[in-house]
DNA sequence: CTAGCCTTGAGT
DNA sequence: ACTCAAGGCTAG
C-alpha cells in the first residue's frame, strides 16, 4: 500500500468489480466509478499517481515540467472544476501538485527515447506495419545537394550531449538489440533531427564521393574473379593488392591526411590496412548467400574456407561484417567516416605525433554522430553511434588475427607492394 | 493549448 | 487474456 515509487498497479482497482458490470462494456463501466480529483470529471485511472481524468493527465503531462509556470490572474485559489479547468492553468497545475499529482513519473527525455526504441524492435520484430497517418517528406537528408529550404527554422536543437556510453557487453557488441531502423519508424518531428552545417556537410559529400570513387567500387583483379582462382591464402592477399591501392587513392584524397608528415601518412595508413580492408569488405559481403560478391558473380565462403583452412576466421569476420551491415544500413557515408576513424589510429604503430591524429579522429567521430543524428534521428543515433564505435574496436583484434596468419604466408608468392605494405618482408 | 482516443510494455 | 498507466497524435 506504501509503495510511493512505482504506479501501484491494482491499488484500488477491486472496489467495484461486482456490482456496475453486468452485459455493458467494461471501460465504460469503469469509467463511470472514478473521478479526477483535480476537476471532477470522470477518470480512467491513476495518472502520475492520482486518479485524474485524461485531460487532466495530458494538462500535467504537458506543464509539469516547465520551468516557467503561468500566474494565476487572482488570488492563486481558483476553484478548479470540469467547466473551470481550463481557465487558470496556475492553479490547476497547482491542484494538480496538490492532490499528489508527481511530476517525476514524467518519463524524461531519456525514458521516453528508451520507451520508443522498445516500441520501434517490436514493431520490427513482429512484422508489424508501423501505424502510419500519411507519409509525407522524404527527403534525402544526405546529399546535400541544393541550398536547404528557408523554413527551417528550428535553432533550438537541444542537443543532450549525453555521453556515449549505454548499457553494453563487452566483447563483442550485440546488434541483435539494435532496430531495424527504416524510413517509416523514423519520427516525423523535424525537430528530431540534426541540421548539419554548411561546412560538415561539405565534409560528407567529399569523403563520400571520395569513398565510393575508390574503396567503394569492386576491385577484384580478372585474374581473382572466379571461385576457382582460389586456391591457397597467397590468393587472398594477392587479391587485395587491388585494394590497398584503392585505399591509398581514398587517403591521399583526404586533406587531413595530407596534411601529415610523409613518416606520419606511411605510419597511419600502414597500421591500418589491415582495418581498412576488413571494414571494406562488409560492402561486398552477401549475407543471405554467405558469399562475396564480385563483378563476376558471387565466391561463396566456403570456398575461401578450403582455400585458406581457417574456418574460424572466416566465420569470425562474415559475422563481423553481417553485424557492420545491420550498422551501416547500405550507407556509404558511414562505411566512409568509419574508414577514416580507422585511419587516423592514434594507437598505431610508430606514429609521432599522436595527439594530432587523435584530434583529427575525434573531428570524424563527432561527423560522425552528427550524420546519424541528422540521418536516423536523435532518437536513434546514440544506439548506432555507439555500436558503430564498437565496430571499430573490435576491428583490432579481427585485425590482429588476420595478421597472424599473414606471417604464414609464403613472401615470395607474394605482390611487392602487399609485402611492403603489411610489414612483410 | 485542450482533451479525447489510440497504441503499448509491463504486470497480474 | 486483461488491466494499468505511460506517451503519441490531432481535431478543434
Amino acid at each position: 500500500m506504501e509503495d510511493l515509487r512505482l504506479p501501484s498497479v491494482g491499488d484500488n482497482v477491486k472496489g467495484g468489480m461486482g456490482e456496475g458490470g453486468m452485459s455493458l462494456k467494461k471501460y465504460k463501466r469503469v469509467k463511470e466509478e472514478k473521478i479526477c480529483l483535480v476537476c471532477g470529471d470522470n477518470a480512467l485511472g491513476y495518472n502520475f499517481n492520482a486518479i485524474t481524468c485524461e485531460s487532466c493527465k495530458a494538462f500535467f503531462r504537458r506543464n509539469a515540467l516547465k520551468q516557467e509556470h503561468p500566474k494565476c490572474l487572482f488570488q492563486n485559489n481558483c476553484s478548479i472544476d470540469i467547466r473551470t479547468r481550463r481557465f487558470c492553468p496556475h492553479c490547476r497545475l497547482k491542484k494538480c501538485f496538490d492532490i499528489g499529482m508527481k511530476k517525476e513519473m514524467i518519463l524524461d527525455e531519456n525514458e521516453r527515447k528508451v520507451r520508443m526504441q522498445k516500441v520501434a524492435m517490436n514493431r520490427q520484430k513482429r512484422g508489424k506495419a508501423p501505424i502510419i497517418k500519411e507519409e509525407p517528406q522524404d527527403v534525402d537528408m544526405f546529399m546535400p545537394d541544393t541550398q536547404s529550404m528557408p523554413g527551417m527554422m528550428m535553432d533550438h536543437t537541444e542537443d543532450r550531449f549525453s555521453i556515449v556510453a549505454p548499457d553494453m557487453s563487452y566483447g563483442s557488441s550485440d546488434v541483435s538489440l539494435v532496430p531495424d531502423v527504416d524510413k517509416v519508424m523514423l519520427p516525423k518531428d523535424r525537430s528530431m533531427y540534426r541540421t548539419l552545417t554548411h561546412d560538415e556537410q561539405i565534409m560528407l559529400t567529399e569523403l563520400t564521393t571520395s569513398f565510393n570513387e575508390t574503396l567503394g567500387g569492386y576491385s577484384f583483379d580478372p585474374k581473382y574473379n572466379s571461385e576457382t582462382n582460389y586456391k591457397c591464402l597467397d590468393d587472398l592477399v594477392n587479391n587485395s593488392e587491388v585494394v590497398v591501392r584503392r585505399l591509398i587513392k581514398f587517403v591521399k584524397r583526404l586533406e587531413d591526411f595530407r596534411s601529415l608528415s610523409q613518416e606520419n601518412q606511411v605510419s597511419c595508413l600502414k597500421s591500418c590496412v589491415l582495418n581498412a580492408l576488413l571494414l571494406r569488405s562488409s560492402l561486398f559481403y552477401d549475407v543471405e548467400n554467405d558469399g562475396w560478391k564480385t563483378p563476376t558473380g558471387l565466391i561463396s565462403t566456403s570456398t575461401l574456407k578450403k582455400a585458406t583452412g581457417y574456418h574460424e576466421l572466416h566465420d569470425a569476420h562474415t559475422a563481423y561484417c553481417t553485424s557492420l551491415k545491420k550498422l551501416t544500413r547500405e550507407n556509404n557515408s558511414i562505411l566512409a567516416i568509419l574508414q577514416i576513424i580507422v585511419l587516423f589510429n592514434p594507437e598505431g604503430q610508430s606514429i609521432e605525433n599522436r595527439q594530432k591524429i587523435a584530434d583529427i579522429q575525434d573531428k570524424y567521430i563527432l561527423l560522425l554522430k552528427h550524420f546519424l543524428e541528422s540521418d536516423i534521428s536523435f532518437m536513434f543515433s546514440q544506439v548506432f553511434f555507439s555500436h558503430l564505435l564498437q565496430k571499430v574496436s573490435e576491428l583490432r583484434s579481427l585485425g590482429d588475427d588476420h595478421a597472424k596468419i599473414l606471417l604464414q604466408v609464403n613472401a615470395s608468392q607474394i605482390e611487392p607492394l602487399m609485402l611492403e605494405v603489411l610489414n612483410l618482408h
